[in-house]
DNA sequence: CGGATGCCAGAAATTACTTCA
DNA sequence: GGTGAAGTAATTTCTGGCATC
C-alpha cells in the first residue's frame, strides 16, 4: 500500500473500457465483452494508477480476478494519498472553519472527477448538505442512479458519497430498529417473568391450600365422610346446600373454600351441574 | 430448459477518522 | 494535552437477483 503511494505505479491485467461509462448505469444491464470500449483484448500494464484504474479486469477465474480487483482497488483508494494534507495538520482554524475548509476539499475533488480516487479521508458533511440528503432520505430510502446523481449534483458531492450516505443510513436505521426490538423483547420477558413467577406463588398456594383443605374436611363436623371415590379423589358436602362434592385430589380448591368460616362450594365445579347453588 | 457464469446493487462487516467529554 | 467512547464516512466482503451463454 505505502509502495503504491509513493511508487504512484500499478499493475494491472484486463481489457480497456471507457473510464466515463459509470459501472452500475443501469441494473444486470451487461454488456458482452466484445461491445466494450476501447481494445479488447487482455493486456498487461504497468504504469501510473491513473491509467490502470480504467481498466476492466476479465473474468478468466476467480483467483485471478480476485487478485486483479484487489489490485484494482488498493489502486482505486490510495493512488492519490499523497496530493492531501491530513486532517490533523490543518486542524489549528476552528471546527467551523475546517468544516467549510473540508466540504470545499470535497468539491474540488467532485469537480475534478468524478470517480477520482482518493485515499480514505474522513470528511464530514455540512449540516445542509445533511439535511438535504435526511429530507431525500424520507421521502425514499434507496435512490436510482438517476436520482442519485442529481442529488450530488445538487449537494456538490460525488454520487459514490451519496449512494454510501444512504447506504450508512439504512444500516443505521436498522441498527436502532433492532434495538428498539430487542428492547420491547426485553421488556416483554421481563413482564412474561414476573407473571411466571406470580402464577408459581399463586399455584404454590392453592396446593398447599388443597392439601389443608383435605385435612380440615376430613375432621369437619359438616363432612359426611371422605372416602375414595377413585384412587385419586375425595367426596366433600357442601355445608350449605348438603350436596355432594367430588375432588379429585390433584385439584385445587379455590381459596375461598377455606377462607370462609362457612365455606360455599358453590363456585367449585360440581359433579352434577345442575347442583350448583 | 437448466446450469454456469458474469454483472450489479445493496447489506453486512469492518476500518479510519472526527468530535467531544 | 492525552484518552476513550460515540458517531459516521468510507471501504471491503458477501449475497441474491437477473441476464446471457
Amino acid at each position: 500500500m505505502e509502495s503504491a503511494c509513493n511508487t504512484k505505479l500499478a499493475l494491472g491485467l484486463g481489457f480497456h473500457r471507457d473510464p466515463d461509462i459509470p459501472s452500475g448505469t443501469k441494473k444486470n444491464q451487461r454488456r458482452p465483452l466484445h461491445q466494450l470500449d476501447g481494445d479488447p483484448l487482455p493486456s498487461l500494464s504497468l504504469g501510473l494508477p491513473e491509467a490502470a484504474r480504467h481498466l476492466c479486469v476479465p473474468k478468466v477465474d476467480t483467483g485471478m480476478m480476485t487478485a486483479a480487483r484487489e489490485l484494482n482497488q488498493e489502486t482505486l483508494s490510495y493512488s492519490n494519498c499523497s496530493s492531501s494534507p491530513k486532517r490533523s495538520q490543518i486542524r489549528d482554524e476552528g471546527p467551523e472553519f475546517e468544516r467549510n475548509k473540508v466540504t470545499t476539499m470535497m468539491m474540488m475533488i467532485s469537480d475534478d472527477d468524478e470517480d477520482c480516487s482518493t485515499p480514505r479521508k474522513k470528511l464530514r458533511l455540512s449540516k445542509e448538505q445533511v439535511s438535504v440528503l435526511e429530507d431525500s432520505f424520507t421521502s425514499q430510502s434507496t435512490l436510482n442512479q438517476k436520482q442519485k446523481e442529481d442529488l450530488a449534483r445538487q449537494l456538490n458531492l460525488r454520487p459514490r458519497q451519496v449512494e454510501v450516505w444512504f447506504q450508512n443510513r439504512r444500516a443505521r436505521i436498522k441498527l436502532k430498529q433492532t434495538e428498539m426490538d430487542c428492547e420491547t423483547l426485553k421488556r416483554r420477558c421481563e413482564t412474561l417473568e414476573e407473571e411466571n413467577m406470580r402464577l408459581q406463588e399463586e399455584l404454590n398456594e392453592l396446593r398447599s391450600q388443597t392439601h389443608k383443605a383435605a385435612a380440615a374436611a376430613a375432621n369437619s363436623p359438616f363432612l359426611m365422610q371422605v372416602r375414595p371415590v377413585a384412587a385419586a379423589s375425595y367426596t366433600v358436602m357442601c355445608p350449605s346446600c348438603k350436596i355432594r362434592l367430588v375432588r379429585s385430589t390433584t385439584e385445587n380448591l379455590p381459596k375461598s373454600f377455606l377462607s370462609m368460616s362457612r365455606p360455599r362450594l358453590c363456585d367449585i365445579q360440581f359433579s352434577n351441574p345442575s347442583a350448583a347453588c
